[in-house]
DNA sequence: TAAACACTTAAGTCAATGCTACAGTATCAG
DNA sequence: CTGATACTGTAGCATTGACTTAAGTGTTTA
């Protein structure tokens, strides 16, 4: 009985730098699949298949009207990763500030010249 | 003449379940390979080869004294991605205070109902 | 109705990953 | 000096990933 992990896709899915372009583009506004396509050095076809991976890894929702696919950032995985790194970060200054601390007890004396 | 992108490494790094479990016992303080490897169904070997992975991304630096090689975070790249992030995130949020601006202008009548 | 559009799907290729097993190489402890 | 520790390095192998080409399927436009 295997627990699905959002993390593990969305972290895969943001590896690939044309998937980051998608994303970096989807952040500043809703695009069509071919508006997508446009900048990158690829087919149309590898375009779609990195999109399927986005979504798969919630990272981006899309809708289709008539014969055009309307791509659009989903802020829920940014926000899970965010909280992930945030966690991360948090351990990692508290370690620091103990650090410091020691540091101001064991050797209160001066700062070296 | 191809630049080198840490995102690319960095964000492949993390998608692994297992280098996020090394990431995250770093992340409250040094270990060694062996206690690194302790908790995760994988031989020492395969465990070794995730360090690699997470050195060459810049997540985890590492010395060895003596017999004992003995790992810590690097929050550089930690960083990196959450600068990243933070982009993103700053585009989307802007999106999204344009259209509650463009809602309150076009219909400042009364909230439905 | 015919052509152009905007995708969509399916194969197939080739390189990169994630392991394991096995065979080392330096320490360190007695 | 001998054995246990703590890695290290290399093959080999099965899987996954990132494409491409080629052949569709619905929608619009002229």
């Amino acid at each position: 009985m295997l627990q699905y992990q959002p993390l593990d896709v969305a972290f895969q899915a943001l590896s690939d730098p044309g998937r980051r372009a998608m994303v970096e583009r989807l952040s500043q506004g809703p695009a069509s699949v071919s508006e997508l396509a446009r900048p990158l050095p690829m087919t149309l076809s590898a375009v779609v298949q990195h999109l399927q991976v986005l979504e798969a890894a919630g990272l981006v929702k899309s809708q289709k009207v008539g014969r055009v696919r309307t791509c659009s950032l989903e802020i829920g995985a940014i926000a899970r990763i965010e909280g992930w790194i945030a966690e991360r970060r948090r351990f990692w200054d508290q370690q620091y500030d103990q650090l410091e601390a020691y540091l101001a007890e064991t050797a209160p004396q001066e700062p070296d010249r």
